[in-house]
DNA sequence: TACATTTTGTTGACGGCTCAACAAGATACA
DNA sequence: TGTATCTTGTTGAGCCGTCAACAAAATGTA
């Protein structure tokens, strides 16, 4: 865009040029590693990163298995998101639902074997991956500098509560 | 993911433990701030951010009309995403196509007024949004970090080839 | 008990993205 | 000229994500 805007513009603080460049920078990584990351696992594990994100939450719970609510409040997921993205992962026989006793709404999701098979069988190459294009690309300082701005960021947006508010506390939006 | 993995698992070079931190807050971060931003966008200028994006790269051009493939290699898009979203935007009157004299295969893509309109009433409240959500918790060093550190990445991931062959020049892919 | 409200989770419609296939014009070259 | 190849761009199938609507069970309250 440029800065010629009508109306309102004279009030705009528009982004200066380091800002602009930093911005577009990150937009720039931001669909290259995701998209590189995505391609990668798929060819070599035949999972998407959405499927990962899920079996290793599973994964790394006691018994593996979760509530859905449970799993997208860990995930940041919208329930509906996670109720199709379930659906299609118990078709490929990557989780199963069984019934929850206590709760005859409820549904456990259950991490079969072959779903943990898959996740690990595909970890190791994603972090092989995730090295590869991130962190041998960076300096200690540089990552410890990543960490601090996704944290200051995400402390911003409320952690987790923006756009989900579905499965958030329902607490006043502390955002604004 | 835990790390008593069976196979080649004694081969892997696992995350620190501050690396997996800054993984993982690089993951909320972005998964937070694009639907943050996408989600104001949409409701207050009526926009995707992929929409903005497109249209952003027609008003910075001479004459506000590109051809296909060069406004694909200036979002780093593959042409076929381009088309669907051009069909979609032609739809809502943001672009138009129009024939080329010169390549009778080839089309310029042209923003219509309306176009012109919505990028200009959605630019302003889209940097508001990305200096609250990011610039405004920064400091002068993160932003010059966060711009250094993606640029690192990108360098790395080959500056736009990743995945979007359909539109690189045909060189060797110098990514391994 | 009766009834409203909240919580849990699924579904369908629809926009968006990727991939492979395709059509048609441009280009190279014999 | 003829023809093989490359380039430009669109299309359709299918997966993915969001939104709104819904069903059913749990919970609160009279």
């Amino acid at each position: 865009m440029n800065e010629n805007q009508a109306g309102a513009a004279t009030t705009v603080r528009w982004l200066e040029p380091h800002e602009q460049r930093a911005w577009r920078a990150y937009l720039d990584m931001n669909a290259q590693l995701s998209a590189r990351l995505n391609r990668e696992m798929q060819e070599e594990s035949g999972l998407s990163t959405a499927d990962f994100s899920v079996l290793v939450q599973l994964s790394e719970h006691v018994d593996a298995r979760m509530r859905v609510l449970e799993l997208a409040r860990a995930l940041g997921w919208e329930k509906s998101r996670l109720s199709h993205q379930l659906t299609r992962m118990q078709q490929r026989g990557l989780i199963e639902r069984s019934n929850c006793s206590e709760d005859r709404r409820g549904a456990f999701i259950v991490l079969t074997a072959g779903g943990r098979d898959a996740v690990e069988g595909a970890a190791p190459r994603h972090v092989e991956s995730v090295r590869r294009y991130l962190f041998d690309e960076l300096t200690p300082d540089q990552v410890d500098a990543l960490g601090a701005i996704a944290r200051a960021v995400t402390d911003r947006l409320g952690a987790g509560c923006a756009g989900i508010a579905d499965v958030c506390a329902d607490t006043a939006d502390p955002c604004d």
